[in-house]
DNA sequence: ACAATGACTGGATACAATCCCAGGCTGTAT
DNA sequence: ATACAGCCTGGGATTGTATCCAGTCATTGT
């Protein structure tokens, strides 16, 4: 079961990726506690040896900077490919995005042409990050993961509720964005509440209305 | 300057970018010993150290797998698909919208996905039309026809420049719009200048960066 | 003939890095 | 109360790795 990680391993997660991206090559147990303050390496070892667990590293045991991260989300099975991308509309309270009483339609387009992969297009309600151009009626193409990054754009569950914002997190905080004056961030203190990240924006795709945008 | 590798050097070469781009770490010299079959990890070294001095790789003293690929990380460009909508780019003054030079590449969506169906795919320039969610890089779904009404999304040539913007007229007098205040809007008398009409917006496609929006 | 370079073998050393053990502290679940 | 997981300090054994030194052999340019 892919328990979420904690928000200490999520930063343990986020250098070890950001050092790969910007060095090329995994931190070793030493960088990783230099980084995050640690005195002793083990305490990487033990996030790592977590994170492993958890699925979203690969340790090579013996190996020096043995890190992998494994090609895919974790246990985000690939949609269904064939007539193309899913189109969910409205969630209901509490059930799975996937579902099949959801999905409206099919877009005939293929999965990777969004960057990384795209598992199902949402179809967005409302003007809340119109500011960055996502508008009502619009279908955001969403990768499933819960891996996601300070500024992006996600698909978050907050309390039954499926909403698009951006995100940014402050250890145990973490705030949810609107991308319009309008509308209010939403605050959500982890220690006691319950935020489910369902994805990652990778893309919108607008105008099946049927004569032209106006 | 540059000297070309040798035979022997390129294969090194190749090892290490085969070896990052397959576990996502660099080697060590006993790996690319024993992988070409050396003795000693000391021939890797040295071949090493040619291949810093001539730029391919840098070496980082002291650290283990201390090997960078300068010049960002290899990416697999996405498989060229020669069928889909046309995309293109920026459209050189007084030829052809569809003229071949201007094609980037195709995207993988039938044409008749969108109604009225999609001709092609203009890279929108700009944000002068962000306040109905086109941004900057954003692909245009265009369909071809001058028949255009008011209010409507259009792509407009006006003195061999091309434009997309809200439609308006009024006998004579047409008013391209911008849907963005910081840009004011263009008047047009058609009795003295030439406007052409080069079709209808007819959707739009966002994400192809490679990272998710944000 | 000579030096310079590329391509190695073989051996050695010191540091880099993984990984195990023994704790402590704080929560949350049973 | 007790147990357990997450998170951390501190130390230490063992192995992985970078890097140096001393040679050999062939090729190439001078």
């Amino acid at each position: 079961m892919a328990r979420p990680l904690t928000a200490r391993q999520q930063t343990v997660y986020d250098f070890i990726v950001k050092t790969m991206t910007e060095l090329g090559y995994p931190p070793t147990r030493a960088e990783i506690a230099r980084a995050l303050g640690f005195r002793s390496p083990n305490a990487a070892e033990e996030h790592l040896r977590a994170l492993d667990r958890k699925g979203v590293i690969r340790m090579i045991p013996g190996t020096s900077r043995g890190i992998r991260l494994p090609g895919g989300s974790p246990e985000g099975e690939p949609a269904a490919v064939d007539s193309g991308l899913p189109i969910v509309g409205s969630v209901a309270a509490g059930s799975p995005i996937l579902a099949a009483e959801h999905i409206d339609r099919y877009c005939p387009l293929p999965a990777d042409y969004f960057s990384p992969r795209a598992d199902y297009l949402l179809r967005v309600r409302g003007l809340s990050m119109k500011d960055v151009g996502i508008l009502d009626g619009d279908l955001l193409a969403v990768h499933r993961t819960q891996q996601v990054r300070d500024g992006q754009i996600v698909v978050a569950r907050l309390e039954d509720d499926v909403t698009v914002k951006r995100f940014q997190r402050d250890g145990n905080h973490v705030t949810l964005l609107a991308e319009n004056p309008d509308f209010a961030p939403i605050e959500i203190d982890l220690a006691h509440q319950h935020l489910e990240i369902e994805g990652l924006g990778v893309g919108v795709i607008r105008g099946d209305n049927g004569s032209g945008l106006g």
